[in-house]
RNA sequence: GGGAGCUUAGCUCAGUUGGUUUAGAGCGUCUGCCUUACAAGCAGAGGGUCGGGGGUUCGACUCCCUCAGCUCCCACCA
């Protein structure tokens, strides 16, 4: 077969992803293995590849087909999230473009164009993973809204409100008013934000509603809330404000006289110490009014803009309001002054729109008892937090957790299964049929359509923390008699997750949640916890910035294994990763190396009658003990989820000790057949390199594993056990890496003295030299190797030391005398100020007594070997010097 | 405002209970090579007073205090 000179991603990967499906080999149905299962983190429905995915989904990968290869049952679960809001909005806008107004629709009608969007968008991502290489079991792929997962879902629901964990009230809940929905304190973004400070004049009530001249000032940020205000408050230790005690003010503009209160939630210090008091639109204004009994008026709709109770500016948004009503403040004489003023800010997540703190009907499900196991399951190391700094950002939340406000005005989810009466009452139940029978327990004559369901949906969390049980059994939640089915049986509680930390508390403490209710077990051992993929300047990637690489053009580019490597070179757990396509280039230049090393093996010809040469017996001996010992490295690693630190070792030990160092020492010299017994040997250490290498870059080593020898059908890499480290002899590994280092130093010669690598030197070392290694380093260094006494007159070539062995290299004529001595005496400047700081720790009678012996022992060593050092050097320095 | 974390070579990061660390790696840089696997390569080299200051210790990149800079999370000061 004829090799190209590079490797080519394009002909490979699409024919052995195709034919890792055709065999199943990602499949996987319980048996008596051990399981390790992952739930994919289920990416938008209708999202598409970025980088973030490619990062998590190769880390994801990685473990899966580690795993697999360790001999376990391994389960990867693919599956999308429906994404609520962010989905609502894709389709609101696509058919917005269209001329359709979401408002002119009905539920129906709307649901049919979100289906219809799903179908054709829908899953794309999926398929944008088949790219990368993602070796899920795509036979066991899931959709949050999925009829049995929906259902499991209300069961849920159903479960938690008899439980009386869920209740329906009016709160002050976060409003998007882009969105028209509630959303999640965990949803809410503060940001920063430069606004204005105004001054206000409110006017003392002369007792009918008229003006005195006397007025207080008032400083707020929201000026276009004054007519929904209901008091204005004081702090009652305030001596500034005594004299309004029992006094009423008049809201500028509209003239409606509202009373002075008094509370200590004003701080004195802040503002001019007066607050206006506004329970409809600020939280703290709410809990004020609700003390005092004020009332609640609320003039600000859906869309953000003043209705009719606010008399003025009706139908205005709210931004044009406030820009407005700050005209009308001024002319009216109620404008003290406007100072710029920076103050933290809500913004919704998913829309961007300043949030609107807002009084409305909602559903909540009560936290504290969940929270409180959630939190015990991470601080007793059930589950662990990789890194486990985050620990301690758990615990915080989980302490200070408050109650999930799971409803949400949208349509596109699972609707609240609660059914109202005539009346007002409602009943909870899992569906129509069941409802209207519970409806009818309570009042015999209800009808079917007297019945209304419930216009909210649940929040997408509300489905997604239910992912690691219902992806195998959505029988689950609610059933008092079930038992766990085979599937859920087996592969709950999954073994490790791996997503980023932003959705830490969304969605892992919520599973956590659920798995404790549900499965009274955790849902994973350990979570892995991402960085954010940044540009090299240390972006954040967005669209806008267009600093976000599409990860298909990479691919196509580089190759699936590249971008791989390329991700996770720089990716150790929790740090944020700072993307660089150099990494990228990186990964395919690695590709090559990989690649060509195989051209280089598979040229060979065996020579059965060949000798193995003494330097490649020493190499299969050595190679043989390094691969035992980087595995063991490797697993270490691995099971520490050190991944990036797993695959540099990885890749060192392929580049540097595979092919710089034995393949250069095994290779036959040209139009040379190989002997039998080193071609074998390479042959499995190959091998085993692609083994090793598989998880990461599985497309380029299932080729070359297909190609190096004859396979059956249906054989794949995939599939191999990964090596295991045996028994290995590092004092022999460490006598080899002496032979590397006398190799450098002869190299290093030859670059001083631009002396070519095609001609012999002779190396002379020290008798006493371990001579195990001799034949690698003749080979290598192209020299002749002889073991003296003493080297005779060293004035005619270089010495040079090895650790403590000293050598010499006669180089007649091609030594300039001044620049040896130059050396020699850096050599043994350093040397003795190096004796002098060992010395001083030695002669202090503290650390001789104090540190422990093998400490000791070592700093004598230390000495002794810098004396030998300097020793050496004043010899040659002295021949040169003749 | 509260909390967590970070600061080690030009860049990105390791450094795992304070002692084989005379601080490592990858990339980049410099020098020499088109050597018949690979120039997406080979060989060699240079590069850091471990953010500043103080302390504990026989011994500190590692522990403590302090200052500076950066990042993230949480938070209702109008």
């Amino acid at each position: 077969m004829e090799l190209s000179a590079k490797y080519n991603p394009s002909n490979t990967e699409d024919k052995w992803y195709k034919y890792w499906l055709e065999h199943k080999f990602f499949h996987s149905e319980p048996d008596e293995r051990e399981p390790y299962t992952i739930v994919i983190p289920p990416p938008n429905v209708t999202g598409i590849l970025h980088m973030g995915h490619v990062l998590n989904n190769t880390l994801n990968d990685v473990l899966i087909r580690k795993a697999r290869m360790d001999g376990k049952n391994a389960c990867w679960v693919p599956g999308t999230d429906h994404a609520s809001i962010a989905t609502e909005n894709k389709v609101v806008a696509k058919l917005k473009a269209e001329g359709i107004e979401k408002e002119s629709l009905t539920r129906e009608e709307f649901l049919k164009y979100a289906w219809e969007w799903k179908e054709k968008h829908g899953g794309i991502i999926l398929s944008q993973l088949r790219k990368l290489g993602a070796s899920c079991d795509w036979d066991r792929t899931k959709f949050t809204m999925d009829p049995d997962l929906s259902e499991a879902v209300i069961n849920t629901f159903v479960y938690f409100y008899r439980k009386g964990y869920i209740y329906r009230g009016v709160r002050m809940v976060n409003w998007d008013p882009v969105g028209h929905t509630a959303v999640s304190d965990e949803e809410v973004i503060h940001k920063d934000t430069v606004s204005k400070f105004y001054h206000l004049r409110y006017f003392i009530s002369d007792g009918n509603g008229k003006p005195t001249d006397k007025y207080i000032i008032i400083a707020t940020t929201r000026p276009e809330t004054i007519m929904a205000d209901a008091a204005v408050c004081i702090n009652p230790e305030d001596e500034r404000y005594h004299w309004l005690k029992g006094k009423k003010v008049l809201i500028p503009l509209i003239n409606k006289e509202i009373p002075i209160i008094e509370d200590s939630y004003v701080e004195m210090g802040f503002g001019t110490g007066c607050l206006k008091v506004t329970p409809a639109h600020d939280v703290n204004d709410y809990e004020i009014g609700l003390r005092h009994h004020l009332p609640v008026i609320d003039i600000i709709d859906d869309h953000g803009r003043l209705n009719e109770k606010a008399l003025i500016l009706v139908g205005e948004d709210r931004f044009e309001a406030r820009r407005k009503i700050e005209g009308m403040l001024l002319e009216a004489g109620n404008l003290e002054k406007v100072e710029d003023y920076t103050s933290p800010v809500g913004y919704s997540e998913r829309t961007n729109a300043v949030i609107e703190p807002r009084l409305s009907m909602q559903w909540f499900l009560k936290m504290d008892d969940l929270a409180r196991e959630a939190l015990e399951s991470v601080e007793s190391g059930k589950v662990r937090l990789i890194p486990d700094k985050y620990r301690n950002t758990y615990r915080h939340w989980m302490e200070n957790v408050k109650d999930w406000c799971i409803s949400r005005q949208l349509w596109w989810g699972q609707r609240i299964p609660a059914y109202y009466m005539p009346d007002g009452n409602f009943v909870v139940e899992p569906s129509f049929e069941a409802a209207l029978e519970a409806a009818r327990k309570i009042n015999p004559d209800i009808a079917a359509e007297d019945l209304k369901q419930d216009e909210d949906v649940l929040d997408t969390w509300f489905s997604s923390w239910l992912w690691p049980i219902s992806v195998f059994d959505t029988e689950m939640p609610g059933h008092p008699e079930h038992r766990p089915n085979r599937d859920l049986a087996y592969y709950y509680p999954t073994s490790d997750l791996v997503t980023g930390p932003d959705i830490l508390f969304f969605w892992v403490a919520r599973m956590i949640m659920a798995g404790n209710e549900f499965m009274k077990d955790i849902p994973f051992r350990n979570v892995y916890l991402t960085g954010i993929v940044r540009d090299k300047l240390g972006r954040k990637m967005s669209k806008t910035l267009g600093n976000s690489p599409d990860p298909l053009d990479l691919i196509e580019k580089y190759g699936a294994d590249a971008v791989r490597l390329g991700m996770l070179l720089c990716s150790s757990a929790g740090n944020d990763i700072l993307y660089d396509e150099a990494q990228i280039e990186q990964g395919r230049n690695f590709c090559n190396k990989i690649w060509n090393a195989f051209r280089l093996i598979s040229g060979w010809k065996t020579d059965g009658d060949a000798a193995q040469p003494a330097a490649s017996a020493v190499a299969v001996k050595w190679f043989g003990f390094k691969l035992s010992q980087v595995l063991e490295q490797v697993e270490d690693h691995f099971s520490k989820f050190r991944i990036s630190d797993a695959l540099m070792t990885i890749y060192k030990f392929f580049w540097d000790d595979f092919c710089s160092l034995y393949l250069e020492i095994v290779k036959p010299a040209y139009n040379t057949g190989i002997d039998r017994q080193t071609a074998e040997a390479t042959s499995e250490f190959f091998e085993a390199l692609l083994k090793m290498i598989h998880p990461v870059m599985p497309f380029i080593t299932e080729e070359l594993w297909q190609s190096m020898s004859e396979r059956k059908a249906g054989e794949t890499i995939m599939l191999q056990r990964y090596p295991t480290a045996g028994k290995y002899d590092a004092g022999f590994i460490a006598e080899f890496e002496i032979a590397a280092e006398a190799v450098a130093g002869v190299r290093n010669i030859r670059q001083q003295k631009n002396i070519s690598p095609k001609e012999t030197l002779e190396l002379h070392v020290r008798e006493g030299f371990p001579t195990d290694t001799v034949p690698v380093i003749e080979k290598l260094g192209n020299v002749k190797v002889s073991a003296d006494a003493a080297f005779g007159d060293t004035a005619s070539g270089v010495t040079f030391m090895v650790r403590t062995y000293e050598m010499f290299v006669p180089l007649t004529g091609k030594v300039d005398v001044g620049e040896e001595i130059a050396k020699l005496e850096a050599v043994i400047a350093y040397q003795e100020k190096f004796i002098e700081t060992v010395r001083k720790k030695l002669s202090n009678e503290k650390f001789v007594n104090g540190a422990p012996e093998k400490v000791v022992a070592m700093e004598r060593k230390k000495e002794a070997d810098s004396l030998a050092k300097i020793e050496a050097a004043r010899a040659s320095l002295a021949a040169l010097r003749k």
